[in-house]
DNA sequence: TAAGCATTTAAGCAACTGCTTAAATATATT
DNA sequence: AATATATTTAAGCAGTTGCTTAAATGCTTA
């Protein structure tokens, strides 16, 4: 009787094992940056999260009020997003009075400026 | 009574009406593009899949069984990985024989370029 | 044509996401 | 102090995600 094992690797002919290993031995010593980066990278890969970055780095700093009135949003859902974005050190926010200005972290627009260059262009194609 | 109404605007002293109205243009004038870049976006933002991307930058081509060994994840679960990817239009496959080879789509590399550099990098700080 | 291998598809599910509404907090104004 | 304003927090929830397991498909070779 076979039982079902879905490691059970497959026994093809091109299969490199060496190289498998290498690629292995890569991943593993990459592991934080991957887990780091994606991270940002999910973050960004909210339609609401990315215009609210694009805008940030426009307009170099918006509150909450601001993008609630840009996005036609509740002003709670755009918080939450904010702090998404807070917490995952993608943004920034200085306090103003009762105003909160959030704007993009320095450290991350190498990151982002990518994709707003794509953003700008006169829609080369995304998908193929 | 005061009914809570979260889409009241706030009265705040800086609000630019004209400077937001030029906002909400850009962002509806660029909607297509959110939409599409996001979804790509979202898409290496998962860490099994940014590990597949750049797997298939560095190896140019690999089959799920390869990207199984390498990640030591089931081939189904790799395998639903690379139809999301497919669908989304960042990878193409191959086939040959019994084998699919997949690679990432060259439209795509422009995008994806910038995080392998920073994964390839010695640790900068992603975050801040 | 039967058996084996590589891959895909599908059902089931626990966990996560992002919204809504309501309430809380913090600052400003009267 | 009382009221108003800007923002945050929290509960509740419908929808989505990504895994597991099992079964199906498709190609290859005996």
């Amino acid at each position: 009787m076979l039982i079902f094992d879905p490691m059970d690797n497959c026994t093809r002919i091109f299969a490199d094992s060496r190289q498998i290993n290498i690629c292995r031995n890569v991943v593993k010593e990459h592991q934080q940056a991957f887990t780091d980066l994606s991270q940002v990278v999910a973050l960004a890969g909210n339609e609401v999260r990315l215009k609210i970055l694009f805008l940030l780095t426009q307009e170099k700093e918006l509150c909450p009020c601001d993008l609630s009135d840009i996005l036609d949003m509740t002003i709670p859902a755009v918080s939450q997003h904010l702090r998404k974005l807070k917490d995952g050190g993608v943004i920034r926010s200085r306090k103003s009075g009762q105003t909160v200005f959030y704007s993009v972290d320095p450290s991350q627009i190498t990151l982002l400026q990518p994709f707003f260059q794509i953003i700008q262009e006169p829609l080369i194609e995304v998908r193929a």
